[in-house]
DNA sequence: CTGAAAGCGCTTACAG
DNA sequence: CTGAAAGCGCTTACAG
């Protein structure tokens, strides 16, 4: 910070005519310090509107009290609802956050993990898909395990292969797969998937969860009924009308995201094709915000504030143990009114 | 950060086999450093995976390239939006952000302008309305003006009374008031509003700027036709079904925020009220999801990611002048399918 | 161009 | 219970 100097604890110990030592230990409730003492180091501190320097105290051995939050986007409501439970657990332990939004910049990624190394950050969280980019695995590799190495907690949501850290991993393929079955159930044969970049391993994991649930039921799921596009709102709109382009003659959608089923949702609106009576159509996470769609968003329920805590559960609750954690969290199918039988 | 040791300069400087400042002028890359010596450090750096320690750094004086950002709370899409707007300058000038959220509670605002100030951070942003409380007020300027002080930058977006800060200040009340006259121009004459907490400044703007307007034409918004409630999706609903339990006969209804509105009108599809057909509904700050909403939204337009960009904007060019700056940022009113003329 | 040394603001053994 | 002093890991005048 650049200015004017800042009140420090000599000016404290100074006003209060007590030693740098007595004021340190005052200021931070050491139990030897005297009432007397105390009570004017305490008086002084406030008077002088003492705020203590962390990095003169990080340096001098405290634990730094922040953790690094990376994810790709935070106005993503997906990211956002996770945050919100990361969030909420580091309140609860006296935690400063520092939150970070990649914008999906493989390189941005590396660079703030490397920032968080150099804040002394006492854990990193990883929000979010990884890339499936080798040269990308390694160099973040490369910075992880120095990390690691020198006592820092890594926690990952989502999956991130060739990283050896605790991780919160939806069951993407299982719950696509149980989506799947719900809309062979609902007499659905014809069906077709918006998906996000292949690059990013949540959205390979679940279109294969959901062409798994398919082929187990003699349906088959061609290439040209997956159309691929940005992992947004937008994204699923231009999806949606490029598969209305494409007159492929689906009954069923399935976007591999809420988000973009909000956007697909619309473009379907758009073209005068009625949702669920012309075509269904199907997400993922359930955020909150697809209850209010009309027609209500059918989803895979995922307990998404729940993936934040427990990641910053994971990260706090430090394991000293060889192997890591992984904690699984199911995701539920939410049958709504944006599904239903097909027509004749 | 608990646990073993990090690699140092020292190290460094050992392994490149240059002593402790030529190994710090190497790696900040000053000009003076000799080709071969410099080479040798990166090396070094390289080899031993170093990652400068930023407490020892900013310490020695260097400036602390982060800077906090305060928030009611970062799942709302409306601060969700703003803080993506303040991330991206961020990210640009190679800031690190810290985001909080307070969860609406007054004291740990409080709290954390406090950690800020002892992290040193060069910045601190704080994005949303304030609360109506002296005692709060003055608890907050006693954090807020010893950083100032010493040199800290501070911006808000909302009003902030009694503090000295640049802000971006959103014309809550001329926004509500042209929503007003849009509204009275559709040919309603009975209008309710659903309100958050009245001691949001953002709030009382709001519903003062609405009311004026009706009164300039000589409409009356009785007390009894604002309904107040939580300032989420949730409060908006409750509203909306308190409102209709009292059979107030307005054609038209306000919600202060896009997100109440959200609320309200999927409280009003279970009523089996139509909207806009029994009832119009408008909210105000046009986040993205309202686009997509069946009917969409009227709203006010506030460019929320710019609100955020202007906030950094202010915070990073600091302006040593005497008076706080303002940017104010117009609203634009809407109107799409949720709002038509009224039934007879 | 390079290095030895002081200093940033704390905490914490080590004495007393 | 209290204090003098070393040390955390850097940067930056100050010499050379």
């Amino acid at each position: 910070m650049a200015g004017r100097s800042h009140v420090t604890l000599e000016d404290v110990a100074r006003t209060a005519q007590v030693s740098l030592a007595t004021a340190s230990r005052a200021l931070n409730g050491a139990a030897s310090v005297g009432q007397e003492l105390r009570a004017r180091v305490l008086a002084a501190a406030e008077e002088l509107a003492y705020a203590p320097n962390v990095h003169a105290r990080v340096l001098a051995g405290s634990a730094q009290p922040t953790v690094g939050v990376i994810c790709h986007d935070v106005s993503d409501p997906y990211f956002a609802t996770i945050a919100r439970g990361v969030m909420r657990v580091a309140g609860q332990n006296d935690l400063l956050v520092m939150l970070a939004s990649t914008f999906r910049d493989p390189a941005k990624e590396i660079a703030y993990v490397s920032m968080l190394r150099a804040q002394r950050a006492s854990a990193i969280l990883l929000i979010g898909s990884a890339f499936e980019d080798r040269a990308w695995e390694r160099a973040l590799a490369a910075e992880i395990e120095p990390y690691q190495r020198a006592g820092g907690q890594v926690a990952v949501v989502s999956r991130h292969r060739g990283l050896r850290v605790d991780s919160v991993q939806p069951d993407n393929r299982a719950g696509a797969a149980a989506l799947g079955r719900a809309l062979l159930a609902l007499g659905h044969r014809r069906f077709a998937v918006l998906a996000g970049p292949r690059d990013l391993t949540t959205v390979v994991d679940r279109i294969d969860g959901f062409r798994d649930a398919l082929a187990d039921a003699g349906v088959a799921l061609a290439e040209a009924d997956v159309v691929e596009a940005g992992f947004t709102r937008d994204g699923g709109h231009e999806a949606m009308r490029e598969l209305l382009a494409r007159k492929s003659g689906a009954t069923c959608v399935f976007a591999v995201t809420d988000v973009m089923a909000i956007g697909a949702m619309t473009a379907a609106r758009s073209a005068g094709v009625r949702v669920p009576d012309d075509m269904s159509l199907a997400g993922f996470d359930d955020i909150s915000v697809v209850r209010d769609l009309t027609p209500a968003l059918t989803t895979v329920s995922l307990p998404l504030e729940e993936l934040g805590e427990h990641a910053m559960n994971l990260a706090i609750r430090a394991d000293r143990g060889k192997r890591s954690r992984v904690v699984r969290v199911n995701g539920e199918v939410v049958l709504r009114a944006s599904t239903a039988a097909p027509r004749h």
